[in-house]
DNA sequence: TTGAAAGCGCTAACAG
DNA sequence: CTGTTAGCGCTTTCAA
């Protein structure tokens, strides 16, 4: 690999303005900057990343850390096929800014904060971006501490004094009961995310609050704690079936947790949107393909991943600015929701 | 941040003897080596990741380009839910021995190779992970001509001279054949992977070769070209049952094109599994939860993911070593074949 | 077993 | 406008 001691001998001019070329285009003389390109297209220069990084101190990447666990699905973000839509989001914007995305796996909790400290510490990334938010979250204090910069995809449960991007989970629950009410429902349940994170705590309050405005009122056995999987949702759904009086509507952690649900459903000889009716979170592709089609509460992830990706470079640019953006989710009717008379 | 001039200092010795404590613990004597843990413990040192790659010329990064491209979903990879198990693999493996992963989208064909240049010539990373391999690609002249390490999720048409990980398509699709003919089916259709990508035409072969071998013709008509989402396989599956006569029995492109194909037979007013038989290809999570369960032709993703990266870091430590594997993928019978007389 | 010193490839003063 | 030069933080001889 050339390095910039060739181009500037090729071009006979000083490794200075070969420098000046990339960082201060206008400092050289268009002649110059003429031979100094040739230079480059003749060899295939790339300025090495290591050695800029070292001096300048900023890497241009954007680190993100999923945790990746197969025993415990506590956060298991990357096994939502959201995430997905979400990296999508991160990656194109980051590029837009000239950023890569560094990926570094936690295949269990314990090993996540050591990871983060790592990344910090060894200036692999110019900021972080976390997800799957927990109600007590570690991973803030250390990043706090260390004034590093950094956004979240969600929220903690007080107030945050950080940056974030987050979806008001519990609005939007809320105006999903509102419309399971509107539809003549009065038994609705809901499958929550998996203990331990923030949503699930956010979006079981928009639950109590919908209910209550329309003066129903919580059925502790409907509150059934779920997660993110088929599995979690198939699961949750037996055992509210199973009620002595089971509910007529089921709300759920997400869109392939409610494709659990329907096929528990089913295979109860039930009917999803007749008998039972079952509305998602997310709306993730194929919601709309399922059959039936699954009523929703829509997530934009790949904008929320673009939105993360483009706030924390403005944080890492521009110090001391706080983005805090909150989206409204938005309900999306289709045929998984019965009209009871 | 702490330098190694820190830790020295703190621990009374020289900046020289720190680096040796990392590389070569054992030329540092125990009571050395004891200080200067403590002095390293008590700051929260890591060493400077640019600062050492500048050095060493090694970055414990392994490189991977996503084509997140929203007009063309030529290879649309990411946009498959499987890449998502994938990388999953990738990442693990990865981590546990001792690189992270380095994501920089292309979000157009045209973006791609330029893309390839940089991360080589500004050493990125230590090596690179190809898939959505073309039938004519050019990532791989690129590569090979700079003698970079690299390795392939899949393969191109020519015998590879490369290191690569591959599932045995063509050997998938003729099981399948096999299997329908097994099942009393004569009348088989193939919706198609996107052209351009060498996993379609691998896997064109082993389905002409399957009705081959069963003294079957191919009906031009039944071989509809399609792609890796919902709307190609639901698309194709309406062009397939417009047909004067359609067939009774239809391979995939994968799983998620098997679903929208499952989507056009019902909504057709026809049955999956009785009236029209479909296989997918993949198995990803929801082929099991889908109704009906879909049989399809396993690949397993994580796995790939992981042998892509724990033979790609063979490559970049031993040099001059060249992995090919070749896995044989697997029919997961379940309920969308349906058996005739 | 430890220390001193050169240098990886680049940037950013500064001098000319 | 261009050249010279001193590091960025680390590894790696080589001497002591």
């Amino acid at each position: 690999m050339p390095t910039m001691r060739d181009i500037a001998r090729a071009a006979s001019v000083s490794i200075g303005t070969v420098s000046n070329y990339f960082n201060n285009p206008d400092l050289v003389a268009e002649d110059t900057r003429q031979a100094i390109r040739q230079a480059i297209q003749q060899v295939g220069y790339h300025p090495n990343a290591a050695a800029r990084s070292l001096k300048t101190n900023q890497t241009l990447r954007l680190g993100l850390v999923p945790l990746i666990s197969l025993e415990d699905n506590y956060s298991l973000d990357p096994g939502d096929y959201a995430f997905l839509e979400f990296l999508s989001g991160i990656n194109t914007a980051a590029a837009e800014a000239g950023y890569d995305v560094l990926l570094s796996a936690a295949t269990s909790a314990a090993q996540e904060v050591p990871i983060y400290e790592r990344l910090v510490g060894e200036h692999q990334v110019d900021g972080l971006i976390l997800m799957g938010m927990r109600a007590a979250d570690e991973r803030l204090r250390l990043l706090q501490e260390s004034h590093f910069p950094f956004i979240c995809y969600g929220r903690g449960l007080q107030e945050p004094s950080y940056a974030y991007i987050d979806v008001d989970g519990a609005a939007g629950i809320e105006a999903a009961v509102d419309y399971l009410v509107a539809q003549g429902h009065t038994r609705m349940a809901f499958i929550t995310p998996p203990p331990g994170l923030a949503c699930t705590v956010q979006r079981r309050q928009g639950f109590e609050r919908g209910l209550q405005e329309h003066g129903l009122t919580l059925v502790p056995e409907y509150l059934e704690p779920g997660g993110f999987t088929e599995r979690d949702g198939q699961a949750a759904m037996h055992l509210l079936l199973d009620l002595p009086q089971p509910p007529t509507a089921v709300l759920t952690a997400n869109d392939v947790c409610a494709f659990g649900a329907m096929q528990a459903v089913q295979s109860s000889g039930l009917q999803v949107g007749k008998d039972v009716s079952v509305i998602g979170f997310d709306d993730i592709r194929l919601a709309s393909h399922w059959q039936p089609p699954l009523t929703t509460i829509a997530q934009p992830f790949r904008r929320i991943g673009a939105l993360c990706a483009e706030n924390l470079i403005q944080c890492i640019t521009h110090k001391d600015c706080l983005p805090q953006v909150l989206l409204e989710p938005n309900l999306v009717e289709r045929q998984s929701v019965a009209r009871l008379s």
